[in-house]
DNA sequence: AATTTTCACGAAAACGTTTTCGTGTTGATA
DNA sequence: TATCAACACGAAAACGTTTTCGTGAAAATT
């Protein structure tokens, strides 16, 4: 294969030293103006371009910064991508994209590779198996490496860095109250196993807002579902008895529309009979039959948020920099999945 | 800021050279034992990683592969990267991906970028708006300096490397037939405007099966799709003047389901009325009511093959390459959106 | 006792760049 | 004519590794 030009190629190529090239190259006033034009020519010809690893190892800086998200096919995470690659590349950074697929190794993996100098910084999402296991000591050994680190969505509490996290209690309040102020009387809650921490602030959200409206929480309306088993049969139970739920709330989006061909099945109708509320982190929401009332996470937002933080501390090095948390505001999106409310004044 | 440990800190700590430090830590022979054992625990104590920047510089390799995509927020390049990471990481591997948000400008940025050194080799598939300006020359440069590329989905005819498409025609042409099968006789096309090469293929195999069935072509029936614009009305005047289609090919996910609710609003029923075929690049198929009949269009495979094409080239540096262009075959996803055909026998 | 081996380590080059600090040759100045 | 500045370039260090080739001392062999 070709071989790439260097600044020693053309030194040889004529006759003079490194040192001159690359003076030459940059302009320098060092060098005659008739060696410079003939090296520039030379250089433009052949598209010399400086390689990037000699830069960085001599800079100590490599203009990148890394991401580690759990899933790449999940809607929410590539809107966050979008966000914080828009932010880097204004500042003129580049964003290196790495996946967990869920796998507690697969992060340490990539955290580990991306500590060893390939990044400036790292903006992280932990994997489901990580929050499962509950160890984040390969987090921890980053921050003592002195490599900035900011979590977004699914954050750990215990690791000392800055975070951007979605109001996710927020919203699970703002969708309970508004199945509320429909007339519902009888909520369910569709969430994930405990684990999962945003699942987890969802359903607090949800058990304020029953709780501020004095109703009762029924356990039965609860279901944590469990990935590994079809969706669909889990969501059974709630119609199998009659006694069906008139509002449901789904902390993703995917539940939520899958609850509602289920809840079709079943003969009822949405959102005459049970209205319905997700949780967004796609697009489904807008073309399902009715389309999906749903909390906006935002996504777009928040990535532009960490990668803000994290320039931040990447620019304030040998200080001691201030690890800020950002929450980010959700709020409703009103589409079909629930009933119009009749306006007073 | 707590600076990264290197093999000279080491050396210092020891009062040793540094390739003492370097031998011990890979176990050498030729370092005693128990000054081996000092060192290496001292290593792992303080997290010691050899840095990623001086090795590549010295190896002359990455073993990072990048991948440039003109949007994130498509399922289907999410599927396509899936793939690509699974393989790569297998063989041992990182993946660098970059958005060019089909613009021509990031598209050469981001070529740039990786063709100084920073991957061994690259994946991409061209943004919308570089194959409008049909301008390719960033891409032959690329090849120029010698780094091996491969396009897929969205390839370059004139660009000499290897390629990995989906069988578009061949779905389009199955996708038709269906129809025509199912008893279609006016059969509408949602496509894309002339220069999306992929929309253009899609296209022929519609008209193909048209042709293949003695129908006629009603070009009144071909919607070309102007993304500026706003969906439902450029759809509208399909059903405007009641000489409505009786089915409907569209050369996406989002056409497909649009179109069933702008025909829903104009009276007709999916899928009696009008049956609708997409082409996947996503998940909304699954959600929409009713759900799609799609052709898929396995984008994990073609990930998984033009990485598998990528690293073959990768491997067989010095020797002359010879270019393959891989046709990764699509296939009919039947669900709600069309008739279930009688079985004779 | 003289020679050869083994042992345990160091020096230096190489990867490609930038930058500081020489240094030899001009031409101008005192 | 001696001194000095300007000019145009080169040498070398530095970034952090790995690896080849020495090399001095101790141990083993004749």
């Amino acid at each position: 294969m070709k071989q790439k030009i260097t600044l020693k190629k053309i030194a040889k190529e004529f006759g003079v030293s490194i040192s001159t090239v690359s003076k030459a190259l940059k302009d320098s006033h060092e060098i005659s103006q008739e060696l410079k034009n003939k090296i520039q020519a030379f250089a433009t010809y052949y598209h010399y371009k400086p390689n990037s690893l000699a830069l960085n190892l001599r800079n100590q800086n490599t203009k990148t910064i890394g991401v580690i998200i759990p899933e790449i096919v999940h809607h929410f995470f590539t809107t966050v991508i979008t966000g914080i690659e828009k932010l880097a590349n204004d500042k003129g950074y580049n964003v290196m994209i790495c996946l967990s697929n869920e796998s507690y190794k697969k992060e340490v993996l990539n955290l580990q590779m991306l500590a060893s100098g390939v990044v400036d910084g790292i903006i992280a999402s932990v994997a489901k198996e990580t929050e499962e296991k509950d160890d984040y000591r390969h987090f921890n050994e980053l921050i003592n490496n002195g490599i900035p680190l900011v979590m977004f969505d699914r954050v750990v509490d215990e690791i000392n860095c800055s975070k951007v996290i979605a109001d996710d209690k927020g919203g699970a309040i703002l969708a309970t109250q508004q199945l509320i102020k429909n007339g519902c009387k009888r909520i369910a809650l569709l969430t994930t196993p405990d684990y999962v921490t945003v699942g987890n602030e969802r359903r607090e959200g949800y058990l304020m807002a029953l709780n501020d409206h004095n109703m009762a929480v029924d356990h039965d309306l609860i279901i944590k579902i469990d990935d590994k088993l079809t969706i669909d049969e889990q969501l059974s139970v709630l119609f199998e008895d009659g006694n069906y739920p008139d509002g449901i709330f789904a902390v993703n989006e995917i539940y939520a529309a899958t609850v509602m061909k289920v809840a079709r099945g079943y003969g009822y109708n949405v959102p005459e009979d049970i209205e319905v509320i997700g949780f967004t982190d796609g697009l489904i929401s807008e073309f399902t039959t009715p389309s999906l009332t749903t909390v906006a996470q935002h996504g777009r937002t928040m990535g532009r948020k960490s990668c803000e933080l994290l320039l931040d501390e990447i620019d304030s090095q040998d200080t001691e920099y201030q690890y800020k948390t950002n929450l980010i505001k959700t709020d409703l999106t009103i589409r079909d999945s629930t009933k119009k409310v009749q306006l007073h004044n």
